[in-house]
DNA sequence: ATAGCCTACTGAATCGATTAAGTAAAACGA
DNA sequence: TCGTTTTACTTAATCGATTCAGTAGGCTAT
């Protein structure tokens, strides 16, 4: 499919040259009747953008001017999945958003790069983003699009899931992943909770769902992922709880549609937990779904606790307990620590931001 | 601020040439063993492979292809506002959604450009944008940034707001804004509801919230704005109201904030509407929980009918009777549009997409 | 009057690739 | 064996700008 896209667009596109040629000037005057104007007299300026109106030149041409300046004039947002997905998820927007801002401040373009085309994973994306940097979002670890960017030699932020190995010459941001998954847990044995359930989001890339034994929790690539498990066990430990008593279910997706298959087999369990865990508030959502459909009431016979606290979670019904962490902020940092990047600055220890617990009303005491 | 993207990156870029300089062959050879693998002996290509991996050459450059190509492998998507703005609206999100999805079939990144950087209403964002063609979302009639666009003689879907007057060259998608909007007033219309109040997002650029009368009306710039406030009109006019004696309140932004601020002032007018109209999904979320801090019950006290369909309409208490369109469809088909306007093909007619009243529980006759 | 400085330009190299056209050697066909 | 393809490259022009190092002419200062 040859993309062309000079086709069906009337005349052609002016050239700087053209326009030099037209006022009868060099090409080096009209560059810097665009780009610095005291060079020039004002008398020449006006009867360059006088020509250039009549030619229809809209100004030098991004893609040339980004060969000659060594800069592309945009940042790329490096998703690990396909875009689409990425727009589906109400935490990944919201970080989308905060990233957007920093890039706005700093006059830069956003270029969305998907980690996944059409479901095959391929490297080739990063590759051809014409981009000053990345902000590499959700990775697992050791995944090859780290490698194809750390290969491009740009600047770098990992957010989220910074594999230790590649890291040296990224900045990384990410929240307190441990902290906050104790606190939610704590919160349900502090209740009075002992039969848990987990809803866990993909451990591991091309997962399948189903409850994962120890022996695929082992396999856990997605860092923030593994540490939010930690922090479940270590909660549900110093209760007494033994792990392996725990039930984990793996959705292959964060989507409710997901998260109500894992609360149907969780809720099938014998004994039935009390109360289940969701590592996102996606997830949560279909679990709460799906007990309702069980008829349970949460949480009058169910407490789910979310993770995320997206601004649905506040409203959903009833609205959901569960982990804050500020995805804007989060999005925001990772931006501006890439433009600094992209300024010269080196790059600076890892950022860690606070995650908190909020407690809503999905939660309570176990009945009897 | 220098943008200097080689500074803080350990070693320096690799070029094609020296690649070819270290393997002992011209630049065209290695060029070839990235684009064209058949024209060179399976040997020469490993041989290039082997040694672009000793020198850290990540493949061809993009913005030096995309110059020698003329091609930039990417879309523009230009939105009206603050790009901040566009994440924190879900209508927008899943347009996005869709477009980014026909950018991925196409194997094209995606570029989120700014109508407006900081607060500025500003072309240059459109200027620099290194892209193959741009998807025009949301803009006002005759904005300066369509004639932006129109200047870079890319090829251009409208969305939404396709003003007639530059359209020649520009392919155009839409929705049926009046019929929805008419099926949207009639149904409360027929619920039996006479004083109907309008909450309206912006009319114009640089709004001032507040009570819009005839004058400020008749002004309107966004021209899904104004065929939705048709639609509103002919079907109250219809049931011989005057359209005079309906409130129309004008929100600044599209946030549900707004939304309250309208309802506020509207449900003040004595005597008081016992429905009201939102131009948007989003303002009606925020009349609804006006309504209730005002002590109205919706429905009992307030039918309240909203537009566009986002999915938390579906979940919100009470779920709200609203005016469904396919955001996501929508996005595919400018998208889609516009790859095959890259590829040669000649702009076509308008395309317009149905609009549909889903009838949930935020309308009811009203009392007495 | 002349050195020195501005102002307003121009010339030419360069950014990092792609690709049409050309060429030398090897393989092939009869 | 000799002409013809084929294979595997190379040469060189080109994409559309930016920018450094001039330079010519006018102006100022002494």
């Amino acid at each position: 499919m040859g993309v062309n896209p000079a086709e069906g667009v009337r005349r052609r596109r002016a050239t700087l040259k053209e326009v030099a040629a037209e006022v009868g000037v060099s090409p080096a005057t009209v560059s810097n009747a665009y780009n610095r104007p005291d060079q020039l007299s004002e008398e020449s300026r006006e009867k360059v953008m006088e020509a250039a109106r009549r030619l229809g030149y809209a100004g030098p041409d991004p893609t040339a001017r980004g060969l000659r300046r060594g800069r592309a004039g945009a940042i790329g947002v490096l998703y690990a999945d396909r875009l689409s997905y990425a727009f589906a998820d109400p935490a990944a927007v919201l970080f989308f958003e905060g990233v957007s801002r920093a890039a706005e401040e700093a006059g830069l373009g956003l270029l969305l790069v998907p980690g996944s085309i059409s479901g095959r994973h391929d490297p080739e994306a990063v590759r051809a983003a014409a981009v000053d940097g990345f902000v590499v979002y959700c990775m697992a670890e050791g995944d090859q699009m780290i490698g194809a960017v750390r290969d491009r030699r740009l600047p770098a932020v990992l957010v989220d899931d910074p594999p230790e190995v590649f890291a040296e010459d990224m900045s990384r941001v990410g929240v307190d992943d441990e902290g906050g998954a104790r606190a939610a847990a704590e919160h349900l044995v502090g209740l009075g909770h002992r039969r848990i359930g987990i809803v866990s989001y993909e451990l591991a890339p091309q997962p399948v769902g189903g409850l994962a034994g120890p022996d695929r929790q082992a396999e856990v690539a997605f860092r923030s992922t593994r540490l939010r498990l930690e922090g479940y066990r270590s909660a549900v430990e110093g209760m007494g709880v033994a792990w392996e008593s725990v039930p984990v279910y793996e959705c292959p997706e964060n989507d409710p549609e997901e998260g109500a298959n894992a609360a149907r087999v969780l809720l099938g369990i014998d004994p039935r937990p009390t109360a289940l865990v969701a590592i996102s508030d996606q997830l949560a959502f279909g679990a709460i779904e799906a007990a309702r459909e069980m008829g349970l009431s949460v949480p009058g016979d169910l407490s789910i606790v979310g993770f995320d606290d997206v601004p649905e979670a506040a409203r959903s019904n009833p609205p959901l307990t569960t982990v804050h962490q500020d995805h804007v902020e989060k999005g925001l940092l990772a931006g501006r620590l890439l433009v600094a990047r992209l300024g010269g600055e080196e790059p600076e220890t890892p950022k860690m931001l606070r995650t908190r617990l909020v407690v809503r009303d999905s939660t309570a005491a176990p009945r009897g």
